[in-house]
DNA sequence: AATTAATCGAGACGGTACGTCATGTCTTGAT
DNA sequence: ATCAAGACATGACGTACCGTCTCGATTAATT
């Protein structure tokens, strides 16, 4: 992961000091729990980091980044195990994802976030080094076990799957503003296994048809 | 439709001009297409309506309410046709849905809106209303239809089907920034048709099992 | 007294209600009092006297105006006595000068109505024939009777006499915020006698010394 | 003479910029000569100063306060000479007098500064610090030269004196409307000392009747 | 040790939009 | 033509927040 906070160039005068990271991230995740990212002000996080303005806008160029920043780790997929099934590494997907949607600290800060995204190329790309890559890579594995256990013949589009994986549980959670559980989780799981499926038995009658 | 501008009840007093409401609506759209959400300024929509900002807070309580309530009509899903197949009219759904959120005035303001929606509790409302309650009515009709044609045994879960149908368009558009087409909104289609009839199947098995 | 509220105009149609001219003196006179001029809003007259604010502007052209109509009943001077000596008839006016001046209604009031004051010639008019007028007659007539009894061999400058008679009670008052009492009249009296009698004193001597 | 926008205490932070109270100064003053003190709006002041509006308000707290505290150069008194006689002396101030209340930046915001002034007491003590004291110790000074001379017997009451030699001009200037020269100066001195002189007499009549 | 140069906390800065307020006018339908 | 109610245009207000900049004071690495 490459930090916006790691600043390529000077050699020479008085380094940054570590334990100002700290305090400002402390002082940034506290505040999202509290108030939410609109109500989040760098003011705010300056003073409760007791820490200069100057500092904060030296680390990271907007308040989008410093808060994506330090929800990058929460927001970051982790590893998918090898459950043996399909369905079984699916589910752990779709578990894992909505565990970080409904973190404490990025559920408030999701929908404003991701305006801030759409708006912010440099922060596009942090978005995407730390979660879209590591998520289609994670789709993509498990995808590709299921093909050598012989339950996928082909392999599915990865960014469309990603669509799939996350785009119901977003709307459900901001949009109906449902709550969700492990066995939404499932639920979801099993729609994309059997879209997966699907669309292969679907493709094979539709050459069969020709 | 309730409307954020029909105030319920007094009978005296000069009554709103019904031509500001049109002046403004055709200032808002127009600055919409123009400059997006995020540079929408109040100030701007009441010059060129050739109205008083006044005017604006008394119909409307915040910027977001206003956008919102003129995006509606662009928001709201037309009567689903009966195609004679659930796949037919689930892909009536999602090319509708996907026409929707590329529309030029709500593609470009839907990730901001949606921040405000999670904010307010009376854009919520109004969202529902116009929004919510027609889609899952539509979504009620086609699976009706597909049980009473015998394609499903028992109805699907509404409000999740809502956001099968919704999310992944959402997360295409938005967070992949990917174009979307009527193969997308086929795509689309099918895998929600998929995970219907598979969800029936493995509850069959699952009976079976025990 | 030519009032404001009495238009020359209309002949036919439904003639003004006396009784709203009414409600609205009690409402603005208590307004006065409670909040001062600054804080008295139009709006807040209207409603207090139950009256709609078009009702308000046919008969006043401005809060001004209003408010000074109002006044004026407080503001305007009493006939001066006759108590047979220059100083005796001077306190008597002077007396009457502090006691309007520091009247619950009128002190709050007087430097923001004067402020308008220069601003509207149309306020002007109205308060140079209530007061302005009335209170030159009445130095007149004081002056004339010291004449009369050879307490003075000419009449003084009537304005420059007003300036002398009004100006110090309303520094005192408003920009030194003192109180003022019937000894501050008998001073400003005394003061007042002093410089009418040394005048002449004066231009005899300037006279003799040519 | 405390000035609004020296604050009191602070080390550190960047200091208020001096050139920015010099081009606010230069902005007000203009802009009261252009176009007086109702029509100057802060936005204008700003605009002209090239400065943000932050800026002004947090060195004053309103409008009325930058503009006050501007004009406080052009209100205070100047040391009053030693002519060598109580009505030179007197002479003087009244010429100093009305030349500040007759000055093209005075004369018209004078009424509306004074409205202001009764409203807030911050400012009535800006104003008392850099005017009432100081022209009451040129009183004092003036009359304790008479009294040393032997013009006068007895110290009289500065504050009043006060009120006897602004009071009279002030209602001369802006309710009478009229203009002001040497010969009102003059006038106004002379009426001074005879009201100064005559009071002894009384005083000593009136201890001689008992 | 002295020098150098980027850092630090504090907080002022320009800019920009916000939502509120009050005045005086205008528009209803009813009297 | 009046009435009460209340919407209207106008235009200033004072506040808020962002991201930048400036001040004098550190603080490490380099001379």
């Amino acid at each position: 992961m490459s930090s916006v906070s790691e600043s390529g160039g000077p050699r020479s005068g008085r380094p940054r000091s570590k334990c100002i990271d700290h305090a400002v991230r402390e002082a940034t995740l506290h505040l999202l729990e509290e108030v939410g990212y609109a109500r989040l002000r760098m003011d705010a996080v300056a003073a409760r980091a007791k820490v200069g303005k100057a500092a904060l806008y030296r680390r990271w160029p907007s308040k989008a980044a410093l808060v994506l920043q330090h929800l990058i780790g929460d927001l970051s997929p982790r590893a998918p195990a090898d459950t043996g099934t399909l369905r079984g590494d699916l589910r752990v997907m779709t578990r894992d994802t909505i565990a970080r949607m409904t973190h404490p600290r990025v559920h408030p800060a999701l929908p404003e976030l991701l305006t801030e995204l759409v708006r912010d190329p440099a922060l596009q790309r942090l978005f995407e080094e730390a979660c879209l890559i590591p998520e289609r890579d994670a789709v993509r594995a498990v995808a590709e076990r299921a093909v050598s256990r012989g339950e996928l013949s082909r392999m599915p589009d990865v960014g469309w799957a990603y669509a799939q994986l996350t785009g119901p549980v977003f709307v459900w959670l901001h949009l109906l503003r449902e709550t969700a559980d492990e066995a939404t989780a499932d639920r979801l799981a099993d729609d994309v296994a059997a879209a997966w499926t699907a669309s292969e038995e679907w493709q094979e009658r539709e050459v069969g048809e020709r």
